[in-house]
DNA sequence: CTGAAAGCGCTTACAG
DNA sequence: CTGAAAGCGCTTACAG
């Protein structure tokens, strides 16, 4: 880096102070409009760029927010950053982004970093296998605000912003039922991450409103990948009574089960219908997929994080535990096609 | 913001100077074993964390690169990501993420953030409609360098790193070529975009190559709507002698032109062979897809263009230009399954 | 309305 | 091996 243009260059130059150069800068209603004009007049014409690192010192505030996400690759992640953004861009603030990739290893020394560079705040989606938050508690202790967002934190003291998911799983388990099923089978996703058991609950809740009762062999959990899925499947096509409905817990698990049914079960593939939730892009080119899909409005769950932490950040009450605020965004049933 | 623990307050409490427990934290060899040792004990013990921004300020640094990118959503500009972050974190740098969304207007503004804080280099995909690289030219003059990825600059005269585009549509064509076809359409980019010129460029060369004469009303130019490729698809459709095969710019339009076809001249489905850039995720779902893809490699891009950065920033000769690279990443054919 | 001065938390050349 | 001091570029209470 060369050394920039400086607020005491211009002094010099203009024969003023510093402190007179600053403030014109700034606007500070005591100063004059000539000096004002003379002294924007100059810094436009010398290109004059203020030196952000040296005001962030000065006033202790990095203007700069941390992001600390899984992964990119899952678009709904991107979405998020898109909300957040939006929000953080009104109030001049930069983001500083990071993934753990799902690596609470790699989370632990990101945690660190966004520690040393004084983030003003933190929005954090915590990776599958993270179960020990006093890595995050260590924000608190240096007065940093926190918001987690869709993945919720094991430890139920933090901020957190999500989609409903009880709700979701509710509509896209009544909506099959509505279809006039009652064999309805749910794969849920690893009991570890508390939305799976979140969708499970709306799933159960479903069921027992319109008074069918659990089978819990209809009830399978994978971990995402395709042979888990296979797996699961199986299962289920192998009952006495096998499901003629299945809600997923998202998306890439009734892809996988449809390939799965048209590799094994082709004749049985038409007759079964899916619900999950996601909305994958490429969905319109897909000759077979679910019936209906919840849509995770993750725009605004990323929007909605970043105004509560700018909340928080603006109000500047460090040491006042404001409790933490449990925010969770409506989502909706989109029939496909 | 509270206020953390600083040099100054260990100092005081281990009677010593501030430059002695500046030293000992920084591992200076002049400072004895025993006088880091308790500094590092008295550090651990106090939850000492430095105050990056007072570093950065102090020496002028950022420890930032930006990165200015035209929108997440599109799954390569991640890969990109995470070659750039590969390279980033062994240098112990952040990065600032920024998107233009497509909007020369944003990626103005974006700039002068970037400028403002004194990122000590800077990554930047241009938005489609990018012509002035004026707004670029600022880096140099303040000294901070510039690697242009993806998004080859109107203007030649800045570091570029890409995909070899000419070589790719090279080899699509080549293949669509080697299993016998002789009326290969291309369906390319919009011509402002100088990739579109590049792959339009590969095409032409296998072509000629292989003796095959370039008829220009094989080639259609599109604008990534669906409706644009349709309208390309009806004209190659009803040409006297329509193509048995299609190189398109990417897959998106593929996918449109296959559906297209699905609509109007199922019966041609099979009998037309795509080739074109990219892989899509989800493909392994789909029935009908190009018989072969271009795979670019845009996490090498990343990483690529992160070490010539990092090679500009530690050199540190701001005034002496190295002239501008051009690195071309070689890109593979996948047959698709 | 303007300016002199202190100070934010570090690093580093220099002196001892 | 340790320390005193200067200084990075700003902002801001205070004095005039």
């Amino acid at each position: 880096m060369k050394k920039g243009i400086t607020l005491k260059d211009m002094a010099k130059k203009l024969n003023m102070s510093v402190s007179t150069v600053s403030k014109s800068l700034n606007n500070d209603h005591a100063i004059s409009a000539f000096t004002k004009a003379r002294v924007k007049e100059l810094a436009e014409s010398w290109n004059y760029v203020a030196n952000e690192s040296a005001r962030h010192f000065k006033l202790n505030k990095s203007f700069t927010i941390g992001l600390i996400l899984p992964d990119l690759q899952d678009h709904f992640f991107v979405e998020a950053i898109n909300g957040i953004e939006e929000v953080a861009g009104k109030e001049n603030y930069n983001i500083i982004l990071t993934q753990s990739h799902e690596d609470p290893r790699k989370e632990e020394s990101i945690v660190h970093v966004m520690i040393r560079n004084r983030v003003d705040g933190l929005i954090a989606a915590v990776t599958k296998h993270t179960i020990d938050m006093t890595l995050f508690e260590k924000f608190r202790t240096v007065g940093i605000p926190v918001i987690h967002i869709v993945r919720e934190p094991p430890n139920d003291c933090f901020s957190y912003v999500s989609v409903n998911n009880v709700e979701g799983a509710f509509r896209a388990t009544n909506f099959l039922i509505k279809k006039r099923h009652s064999r309805i089978a749910h794969i849920m996703g690893p009991q570890t991450m508390p939305i799976s058991l979140a969708r499970f609950e709306g799933y159960k809740q479903a069921l027992h409103k319109n008074r069918i009762p659990l089978d819990m062999a209809l009830v399978r959990e994978v971990d995402f990948s395709e042979r888990e899925t296979e797996k699961a499947m199986l299962g289920l096509m192998k009952l006495k009574s096998p499901p003629t409905a299945i809600f997923t817990f998202k998306n890439d698990i009734t892809l996988d089960a449809i390939a799965f049914l048209k590799k094994k079960y082709p004749r049985r593939l038409a007759s079964i219908d899916f619900t999950d939730f996601g909305t994958l892009p490429l969905f319109k080119y897909l000759d077979h997929k679910p019936v209906a899909s919840i849509e995770e409005n993750f725009y605004e769950v990323g929007r909605q994080a970043a105004i509560l932490l700018f909340d928080m950040i603006n109000e500047n009450k460090p040491d006042h535990d404001p409790g933490h605020s449990n925010i969770q965004i409506p989502c909706e049933l989109i029939v496909n096609r």
